[in-house]
DNA sequence: TCTGCCAACGATAGGGATTA
DNA sequence: TAATCCCTATCGTTGGCAGA
């Protein structure tokens, strides 16, 4: 703890440093504490890994992900691009490159189409992509997006599914050693991916997105490589084979593995047990379907899943550890030896929602989610490895960026992105200082930021954002169209996907009363809006707050965005179409207040802008005179 | 101080893509 | 085909601010 603390006071001082001469303006309270990826450089992975060796070459380059929701049509695409792609052969590799450097000849400066134009908001031509991006783009996109899928992914496909021993027992794969996974690789083995343990619908696979967006994204068949050569791939072949077999398959019913709350909800269960993260956060009760008794599958686990027989905590969250678990040794800090434990008796660990660094009970309480098992107890020393790691490297990390930002020059607009320093995406997020022009004095004259690929050469874990073969596909359609026509796709959905999956630790929450809140003490806003330096301590809020910077895109009928009124002030671009009021308004949500309940609230009002907008003041006034 | 307005947060329902 | 859960929209609530 000691060691962290250390850690933490060295990447603070080196922080410190970096604030004070932050081109960006960026002050923080705290370090960055992720972990930088050791196989970073000042290259940039991509080159890197590019050149250090042919076996797996990992390229993270141009990769973004953006979400495009037209709203007067309800079309929604969401793409997310990546290019980090393992490959073997040379053939991949120049593959790999070509794209590469069609990613950065494909780089032009920043622009921002169809602002100013109120019309835009009435222009239902492009869709889900502006108009410019289908002219400039054309057409035959699906059979080119085939092409460069089938170069980039299925190579990389390997990655995206367990190997075959993972899959056997039924555990995580998490590929991260290249050719192995961990699982493997701590066995002294080497990943298999047999036929009989493949899946068969990898190869197969619909065009992502909308008829739309196949209309009218094209990829330049300049940036295509031929991945036609790349037949020779063993995994092509695998997968050629699996698009072949035809042979039927037996539908078998998935078992109700989430709990009940999980599964009503929808949401993500860890199915954890006595209770999921889920429902002890919510401290509720954690109840999961019972298994058919004549059943032969056995459940699904998840690493922390522990046997029933082993599990000494209660049902209920909030109720504490029976007295009769005697040998309970609460491994509350990550670092704390674990000599002291007994293997032979009970060992109580911390539920490991909690995560590695949240100790302090007044945070969350001890008393709840023991598991009892060697494996936990492991699994807890691993965390404790990590975190060491990650106090360590991020101090690194930190100070190499503070020295970064001392040798650059000051910006006043939103940056481009530059080729340094290297970091991680959770050191990118962390320290948002990166995207965030000099002061809020220059608001005014802030450039609408555009998404520039190489962000995203600063996350060589990309790819393992993707489930499917699907997803790259629809992130290569987005990367052609993207580099053809930068800043034309969303920013509040290039942002958002950036945005860094906080630690914990970082935004502990405290209970507070029936709610977990975030602890004001610790919480830190990392999320930082690039347009006005807006910070926020939750992805939804800023989400929320990028909203309000994009929405004029797509206003709804009756609502426009008046050019003259941003030129005056940049956040008010919502504004009331009744003459003479025109009053305007930073959100969708204020002008829809100010037609609904508002100045002009009416039924009307409530119904549409445009007949809100049709209506006279006088009328409306007439129809509710209490407002 | 009160009230109206606004910005934002947090929770939740549920559509639907993906997966087993 | 059912289960999972990502993701978005929506709603209720809270807190800040400005004007009365």
């Amino acid at each position: 703890m000691a060691s962290q603390a250390q850690s933490r006071s060295t990447a603070s001082t080196a922080s410190t440093s970096s604030n004070l001469s932050s081109p960006f303006g960026h002050r923080r309270s705290g370090p960055c504490q992720y972990q930088q990826p050791a196989s970073q450089s000042r290259k940039g992975p991509a080159r890197a890994l590019i050149e250090r060796g042919p076996k797996f070459v990992a390229v993270s380059q141009a990769t973004t992900s953006a979400k495009t929701v037209n709203r007067n049509t309800g079309m929604q695409a969401t793409h997310s691009l990546s290019a980090e792609y393992g490959s073997s052969s040379d053939q991949e590799r120049e593959a790999v490159e070509a794209m590469l450097n069609f990613h950065r000849s494909s780089q032009s400066p920043p622009h921002r189409s169809s602002q100013g134009d109120p019309s835009h908001a009435k222009d239902d031509v492009p869709k889900a992509v502006p108009a410019s991006v289908e002219t400039s783009l054309g057409a035959d996109v699906s059979a080119e997006a085939d092409r460069v899928l089938d170069g980039i992914a299925l190579s990389s496909l390997k990655r995206l599914r367990p190997c075959d021993s993972c899959r056997a027992m039924r555990k995580r794969c998490d590929f991260e050693s290249g050719e192995n996974c961990t699982r493997c690789t701590e066995r002294g083995e080497t990943c298999a991916y047999t036929d009989e343990m493949r899946k068969k619908p990898c190869l197969s696979f619909s065009m992502g997105g909308t008829a739309e967006m196949s209309s009218v994204y094209h990829i330049p068949a300049a940036a295509v490589p031929d991945v036609r050569a790349l037949s020779d791939s063993p995994y092509m072949q695998q997968a050629i084979l699996a698009s072949l077999d035809e042979s039927p398959r037996i539908a078998k019913t998935r078992r109700h593995a989430a709990c009940t709350a999980c599964h009503t909800k929808k949401i993500k269960c860890d199915m954890l047990k006595p209770s999921c993260t889920g429902c002890y956060e919510r401290s509720k009760v954690c109840v999961y379907p019972i298994p058919p008794q004549n059943s032969d599958a056995e459940p699904r686990k998840t690493h922390f899943a522990l046997p029933k027989s082993t599990l000494i905590s209660p049902i209920i969250p909030s109720q504490p550890i029976p007295s009769e678990t005697s040998t309970i040794v609460k491994l509350e800090v990550p670092g704390q030896s674990l000599a002291s434990i007994n293997p032979s008796s009970s060992v109580a660990v911390r539920h490991p929602s909690l995560g590695p660094d949240s100790g302090d009970e007044s945070i969350h309480s001890v008393d709840n989610g023991y598991y009892s098992t060697d494996s936990a107890a492991s699994r807890l020393n691993q965390l404790s490895q990590e975190q060491s790691q990650i106090d360590s490297s991020s101090a690194i990390s930190s100070a190499a960026l503070a020295i970064e930002n001392l040798s650059k020059p000051q910006r006043t607009s939103f940056p481009a992105v530059s080729s340094s320093p290297v970091v991680s995406d959770h050191h990118l997020s962390n320290t948002s200082g990166a995207h965030r022009p000099a002061s809020a004095s220059q608001k005014s004259t802030n450039q609408f930021p555009l998404f520039n690929p190489s962000y995203f050469e600063r996350d060589p874990n990309f790819i393992s954002r993707f489930k499917s073969k699907k997803q790259i596909k629809q992130a290569a359609i987005t990367a052609a169209a993207l580099a053809s026509n930068p800043g034309t796709l969303s920013l509040a959905d290039i942002v958002l996907d950036k945005l860094p999956r906080v630690k914990p630790g970082i935004q502990k929450r405290i209970k507070c009363g029936k709610l977990w809140i975030l602890d004001p003490e610790t919480a830190e806003k990392v999320y930082f809006c690039p347009i006005c330096r807006k910070d926020y301590t939750t992805a939804n809020g800023l989400k929320y707050h990028l909203s309000l910077h994009t929405d004029f895109h797509n206003m709804p009928p009756g609502y426009y965005w008046s050019k003259e009124s941003a030129t005056e002030d940049l956040t008010k671009v919502f504004q009331c179409t009744v003459e003479p009021c025109r009053k305007a308004y930073s959100t969708l949500a204020g002008l829809k207040y100010h037609m609904g309940k508002g100045k002009h609230g009416s039924a009307e009002g409530k119904q549409s802008g445009d007949e809100a907008g049709a209506s006279s003041s006088e009328d409306e006034e007439d129809l509710n005179p209490d407002e």
